[in-house]
DNA sequence: TGTACATCAGTGAACGCGCGTTCACTGATGTAC
DNA sequence: TGTACATCAGTGAACGCGCGTTCACTGATGTAC
């Protein structure tokens, strides 16, 4: 749908707090009212974006491990935490309308919740590949706790992945420190600590890899 | 100062997005142009209240740190890191004030810099104490690359910590993670997959300073 | 102890702005007979 | 092939709202002599 494009090329521009249906409205020459035709009120508009973007990033990260298929499941990891902060960095204001601070007044309904595990899920598929194929050494890191073993095998039998909970553990943790990294760089916060990013990004990555065992 | 104390106040209860001049002077009785008695601006007003958050907490860290002095290495970094997640689950708003997406409109001024390296600092220094007084193990884990460890060397001595670039490498990383699962966990990302917050993080955490070699 | 004056803290009205949303409407395009 | 009508896509004006900022002002408090 134009509006939708036009939206997302607004977001782009200008980040999420200027995303106003007049002004995706003003950039597509519609009066703001033309915009009610297609969605039922802002809201729907900005989660008809987010939606988008969640895929858009699945997509990244999906194609980016495709094209890994054939090589290590290390390499795959690295090559999908690589699309995610080239994802990120190429449209950061999707991206921070997807891991920033919610849109003011804002409230997410649940549609937006599946989407959203797209990602988490992929990361997660390459560990449990290359744990079916054998491929996953016994993690020589700390092991949680008996409850948070618990609740990763709970979580790995609800998300229907077969996975121990000593891996299933060091992913959760690696797909947050991935998202910590990219948003800590695209927020600016590293400034002055860290100048080549990029450099410290892999070696991060190849580093939560060997954290899992892959 | 008043106006200050009551503006944190409005943050507490509504978040960054709803922070205006006018609402912090209708919380005070006040007409909206007598804030301009004490900030020439909307965004000095923000300044002072991110100064003072970054204060705040690391206040918080510093205490929980010095609660723990005579603790282990570990045991001090992981009181360190529950003191960042208890502060951002008491004042979730000051917390995305500082680590969320930026106020729409407002450009952070330098004067944020400073305040802003006091917790990263302070956990440096838990790990260059470590060090220094021969109680850091070598890592098992992955080591940075060359140009990594030569960024890593460079910025402890810019920043005057006594640290080898393995230990550093891991800080850095166990910083952005710690970070991360807080802004997880605040911004409902995890939904549907951890429930037992607390305890994820505290293996988390302690996983972290594993890493590190504490 | 009293008077004159400066400083301070805040008032009140107004400005122009962008926002989401409503409502009655218009004119072009498509469909049925 | 022509006419009648429905649907569609969008217009235009208006609503009430909150925002940051300005400006001239008022009245209380403090200071100097």
């Amino acid at each position: 749908m134009e509006i939708l494009a036009t939206a997302r090329a607004h977001l782009a521009a200008s980040g999420p707090a200027d995303l106003s249906l007049r002004a995706v409205a003003r950039d597509l020459g519609l009066v703001p009212s033309a915009v009610y035709r297609y969605f039922e009120h802002r809201d729907a508009l900005i989660t008809a974006l987010i939606v988008a973007a969640y895929d858009a990033l699945g997509d990244a990260v999906d194609a980016a491990i495709k094209a890994a298929a054939r090589r290590r499941p290390a390499a795959q990891w690295l090559e999908a935490a690589r699309a995610v902060r080239r994802w990120a960095l190429e449209q950061p204001h999707e991206y921070s309308l997807l891991y920033g601070t919610p849109v003011p007044g804002y409230a997410a309904p649940t549609t937006t919740v599946d989407p959203g595990t797209r990602v988490p899920l992929a990361l997660l598929a390459i560990v449990a590949d290359a744990h079916a194929a054998g491929q996953l050494s016994p993690t020589a890191s700390a092991a949680p706790s008996p409850s948070v073993r618990r609740e990763m095998d709970a979580l790995a039998s609800s998300i229907e992945v077969d996975l121990p909970a000593d891996p299933m553990f060091h992913a959760i943790l690696a797909w947050t420190q991935l998202f910590g990294l990219v948003s800590f760089e695209l927020l600016n916060q590293t400034r002055g600590m860290v100048t080549d990013h990029a450099a410290l990004f892999d070696d991060a990555a190849t580093t939560m890899a060997h954290h899992i065992g892959l």
